[in-house]
DNA sequence: ATAGGTTCCGTACCATAGTACGGAATCAAG
DNA sequence: CTTGATTCCGTACTATGGTACGGAACCTAT
């Protein structure tokens, strides 16, 4: 059993991240063993999912959904909710490597450092 | 000779954006003709330079110096700031493919809707 | 010349995801 | 049993990137 500083470290965030997931039902708040409450690797497991699914790029809000759909019976709405943010990331990711094309002509244009003109402004032209 | 709103709608964004940029010092506010003030075409371009680059990752306080580079000698910096952006977006591109595969596990796990366990908790585990 | 649409400007407000603060209670170590 | 760290809780503040509001001035078409 954990107190909320370890349950934080464990989770890799701060203390105050972890009082900001429960107001937000992302993470129960146990009852009290006398003054202090005790976390379990239960909350463990979840604070790490909402990095990850973080890192996957769902808001806390659909995230607080994921978590409830996991103890419930609509796991359709889960695997939908994955599908659209997989389709959402293929976009992301290939606006990120078209960004990098662009960049590369930004870096290319700007190599030669005493070339007086380098319109960077143009750099994201087509 | 464009109006604000006209910039902003070649822009694509809302006249209070354009506003907003102007408070930023990422656009210029020109002086009036009359009680008007009046755009160019070389508004526009920054505008659109903007947008690129916030696709591109950059912060808006990051866009404002790649801006005022772009008029200036230090072409160097803006280079560096390039590079600098770029492996960045590899990092995330990097990043976005491992929470797509990710997504797959959780996709597949709910994939059988009426199973009645379906660890959503665990599709990002290793 | 008057109605309706824009512009101007300051200020206020929004969402997202935290982070900080302050005082009281409680816990752990010497 | 006192000192120092931690917890608890509410509230306030932060950063980022906008969006909205309200009244006055201005511009355009009928």
């Amino acid at each position: 059993m954990l107190t909320i500083g370890k349950l934080a470290q464990a989770g890799g965030v701060g203390v105050e991240t972890v009082r900001f997931y429960q107001r937000r039902n992302l993470l129960g708040t146990p009852s009290r063993d006398g003054g202090i409450r005790r976390y379990d690797t239960e909350d463990v497991r979840r604070l790490l999912f909402i990095r990850k699914a973080q890192q996957a790029g769902f808001t806390l809000e659909e995230i607080r959904e994921l978590v409830a759909l996991d103890s419930g019976h609509d796991h359709h709405r889960a695997r939908e909710m994955a599908e659209k943010r997989m389709a959402k990331l293929d976009e992301q990711i290939a606006e990120l490597q078209r960004a990098k094309q662009s960049l590369k002509r930004l870096a290319a244009q700007c190599a030669t450092g005493k070339s007086k003109s380098c319109p960077i402004l143009d750099a994201f032209e087509v």
